[in-house]
DNA sequence: GCCAACGTTGGC
DNA sequence: GCCAACGTTGGC
């Protein structure tokens, strides 16, 4: 079974705030290739919640998609940071999942322990330059990082 | 189809 | 706030 990363900006959705709520949509993806990895993800299928763009980036914890992807409803709310005047009802290029919570780490593992942790080299997150916001995680990856919790 | 300009991401 | 790296746009 595939393993994925997912990245959120805490400030929209933590990996504490999905705990709270237990359920969210995973919306406003506007990257083909992250929509692509969305749209071919199976129910069940765990993922790393990885927090970007804030003080402390690193693995927070893991969830589990239960809806495989649908079209954005973000796309199509004028009010939304995520709008795209070009998609409409019946043509909506973007894709959303339903994920629920799985797991809260008992603190987060940042960018320098993977770095240095044995075994995830190859992580797309981990590429110089790389900004996939979501990504496939092999399972010997999944396994090197659970070990670092 | 090329490619320069621009906007965005995201760590630091 | 800076800036490297990337994806997208749009003129040609």
């Amino acid at each position: 079974m595939p393993y994925w990363l997912m990245k959120s900006e805490p400030d929209v959705l933590s990996a504490a705030t999905l705990q709270r709520l237990h359920q969210a949509r995973w919306d406003g993806v506007r990257n083909y290739q992250a929509r692509n990895f969305l749209r071919s993800m199976q129910a069940d299928e765990l993922f790393f919640f990885y927090h970007s763009s804030c003080s402390r980036p690193g693995i927070a914890g893991i969830g589990r998609i239960v809806r495989t992807a649908y079209p954005d409803p973000s796309a199509l709310d004028p009010r939304s940071p995520y709008f795209d005047a070009r998609a409409s009802t019946v043509k909506n290029p973007w894709s959303a999942v339903d994920v629920e919570f799985v797991e809260a780490f008992a603190g987060i593992i940042d960018l320098a322990c993977l770095r240095s942790a044995p075994g995830l080299a190859k992580l797309p997150l981990l590429q110089k330059g790389s900004r996939l916001s979501v990504m496939p995680v092999e399972a010997g990856e999944w396994a090197a990082v659970l070990a670092l919790r």
